[in-house]
DNA sequence: GAACATACGGAGTTGACGTTCCGTTTGTCA
DNA sequence: TGACAAACGGAACGTCAACTCCGTATGTTC
């Protein structure tokens, strides 16, 4: 909704060339500082005056949210690819090993995921949509084959991603230690791996 | 360290008593708001001036620290009393329940839990040790039986803890939501569970 | 190439919040 | 009960970062 140029009149070039380097700017300074990042950090990488910044997304969340957006577009677009996989985990599998690597390269990402509403309440937006559906797809299948725990729902998915971008954060003790965690979690997501019904 | 009066000069009992106060509306600030929390708010909730918390707390970073040794000093507790448990499994179980139930009543514990350096670096406080050294012993017992998985180590607990402390925030689908994410990751944990070795 | 809307830059404003300071109050001890 | 240190309250301060404003520059159109 706020990523393509809306069709009312063109933007002038030098505007088109003024979004584009914010948006690229955003992108490396919400990558490496997360949520802390600053508008006029942004604006001198960009090359930009801070009010330019601001004519482009008029609030830093405003900035935030088309950031997010992206990276859904780019998560859906891999649980769309995800069909092509013929073994249903190994395509669960690969969704969320593409997703956690999007959150291991943007702690802006990994943070907003933790206040994300649901599909269900709030508007969402397209790519959050395309994302909710394709995953549920991905989920149907590898629960029909039996490898996915019977119990787990699309709603946790979000969660423990959340939980897995927590571990791409700087002080921990490897720099590969978020691989562990979506390791793990992977592995009490299978359906042998099931002890008990899930809580609710 | 900073938790039991230092014994130079005994404390006034007004002081000792703002003490209280203070650490009491602190705990329960904290647990709302995590680390949004206001030292206004602290002070308003105290029934006491803002000077007041200073005096007892040099920064606001101090009254977090006392309060994070607080709750490790708990779990500490929680760590020594697993050994009563003979179920290997069940002792190393539950800890983290016991640990996952106090990030979930205190979102303030669940995210500097988040920054925390490992006992490795930096210089521990005594609960800390006391719960790191608590844990391994847990763990260790439960690796010997073959129950747990003997790739995971200690430093995977803080970082999987966390992400269980995540789901406790506000927004998901269910206020249970961290038992079920607890539950996964405790399932992805067993021996039997493990599909492959865990990397690094 | 002139006229005009669109866009730009960046100094300045605003509000929020941690922290300090100091005049006043209160517990303690002789 | 008087004297004094210890502790209190909360207005004021300083800093920091999001956001605004307006004089200037630059694409666009005819």
């Amino acid at each position: 909704m706020a990523s393509p140029t809306t069709e009312a009149r063109p933007l002038r070039a030098d505007a088109r060339r003024n979004r584009e380097r914010v948006l690229a700017a955003a992108r490396a300074v919400f990558a490496e500082d997360g949520s802390e990042a600053q508008m006029d950090e942004i604006a001198r990488r960009a090359e930009v005056g801070v009010g330019t910044v601001y004519r482009h997304f008029p609030t830093k969340d405003a900035l935030v949210a088309a950031l997010v957006t992206d990276s859904f577009e780019r998560l859906a677009d891999a649980a769309r690819d995800a069909v092509d996989e013929p073994d249903p985990w190994k395509a669960f599998e690969q969704v969320l090993w593409r997703g956690a690597e999007l959150l291991a390269a943007n702690r802006g990402v990994s943070e907003s995921l933790a206040t994300l509403p649901t599909v269900e309440e709030s508007r969402p937006t397209d790519a959050h949509l395309r994302l909710h559906d394709g995953m549920t797809a991905v989920m149907d299948r590898a629960k029909a084959a039996g490898v996915l725990r019977a119990d787990a729902c699309i709603d946790d998915i979000p969660m423990l991603m959340c939980g897995v971008g927590m571990a791409t954060r700087k002080p921990h003790r490897c720099a590969a230690s978020w691989k562990r965690h979506l390791s793990i979690v992977l592995d009490g997501l299978r359906a042998p791996a099931a002890t008990g019904r899930l809580p609710d």
